[in-house]
DNA sequence: TTCCGCCTCGCTGTTTTGGGGGAGTTGAAA
DNA sequence: TTTCAACTCCCCCAAAACAGCGAGGCGGAA
């Protein structure tokens, strides 16, 4: 049963990406991941609600320091965009209207980061989210063609790649030990819907002070300093929906 | 530049898939999908945060009934266990220990459902989540060797899949309106991460006062009723990264 | 059975926010 | 040139959230 093989040479790289055992030989495979593409950069990058980060990839070592040192993380249009969205996106179809953003491109290529790019966001449970971008520099007729033509196979080896960081990285997922319970829930979803406490406490109809203990018990769990924080975790970590 | 085109059989069905323009006409891809792989069931399954449902499948509707009158959607090891995780899994490796669980899979197989399964989690924006399963009767062996030798396929499906399901799914609105200002920005995620106003003033070294015009100020353009509000709704809308 | 997590409720304070007034500077767009 | 959005600062006071102390019942796991 089941359609035939993966195309042969995707599937030996993926194979071997598979079986590889160190963290280390992730960057040697985004280089000859890169070079089989054939395109200037492949970039894997990821991001937890903690604001930890953890990067591979062919750019440039300083512009990924310039990135990391101006906090480019919260300007950057191709994060911003990406976390609001599920599928690929070229990104040209992304907001640069704002001059930062702008700014952020100019330098971006001053860098040598292509004038085209194609950024697959990934995201796991407890909010994790990572970005597969690659890079080319070409023009749009080109870059459209390529992007139509790689799409599956950038996915798949977004996904695997992915699959492989997280697994060289234990200490990413720690402490999903203590979910929130079905009232803590509650509570930090209404909290993150605009209800004060008293109007929460009223649409549970449970006590004020009730409330109160399971926002303490949630903030806690959370390891978070006031109710704001807890809610903006419980958000980012995905344990509410709001 | 670029892998070989993808296999004959599932490309084609992608791009049928792709281009098909009503919700309705997933159904029938799904039973085609199916059969294409030779298993018994398969489903898609979509959840939000609101506990909206959407699913569509080979299951039998009765069952499907059952599933949603008995919301075993709370206690189902599947979605229960999926959720937490990053990867396909296969349902042997999912937590059946509880009493529940056990009573619920011995039900399920009664209506049909498979005693093998693989379900691949999926992720969106704004806490969406979704479930691409395929379940079918078979013994260990063989159905391990099905997993690997489908799970790149079973990925991509899943992939576009929900891309699909997510198109026609009418309550999403990017609703963007104005942005946030570099100021706004920085109020928000500093109180994203637990800092007091007056903390957060002294953070950005300007006065606690004009620190809460920037948030009073934020929280009008975000249409939110308080500073929480404002910081979940910058946080799901993607305007702030934490 | 014993323990532990969850759910429920009460009290008294202190600290932080929210809402209402103001006023002045830049720099960019119209 | 004017206008407007963004940025900066000051006052006061009521409302809300935070912090700490306590209590008991209920159900599942060890």
């Amino acid at each position: 049963m089941g359609f035939e093989a993966a195309q042969p040479k995707l599937d030996m790289v993926l194979r071997r990406l598979e079986q590889s055992d160190a963290l280390e030989a992730l960057q040697d495979f985004i280089t000859e991941l890169r070079d089989a593409f054939g395109v200037n950069h492949l970039v894997y990058h990821w991001v937890n609600g903690n604001g930890d980060q953890y990067g591979c990839g062919t750019y440039d070592p300083a512009w990924v320091q310039r990135y990391l040192d101006q906090g480019y993380l919260r300007i950057d249009p191709v994060v911003l965009g990406c976390f609001q969205r599920f599928h690929p996106v070229d990104w040209k179809q992304l907001d640069w209207s704002s001059k930062a953003a702008r700014a952020f491109q100019k330098e971006a290529i001053a860098y040598g980061v292509g004038n085209q790019g194609y950024s697959i966001p990934i995201r796991g449970p407890n909010g994790q989210f990572a970005l597969f971008t690659v890079s080319h520099s070409c023009d749009d007729e080109a870059w459209a063609e390529f992007c139509v033509s790689s799409r599956r196979d950038l996915i798949l080896v977004a996904h695997f790649f992915n699959q492989k960081a997280l697994e060289f990285e234990p200490g990413r997922l720690p402490e999903q030990g203590h979910a929130l319970s079905p009232r803590e829930v509650d509570a930090m979803t209404l909290l993150a819907v605009g209800y004060s406490r008293a109007q929460a406490a009223k649409a549970l109809e449970i006590s004020e002070h009730t409330l109160r203990v399971y926002i303490e018990s949630a903030r806690f769990k959370l390891g978070a300093l006031n109710t704001t924080h807890a809610v903006a975790r419980a958000l980012s970590r995905g344990l509410i929906v709001v």
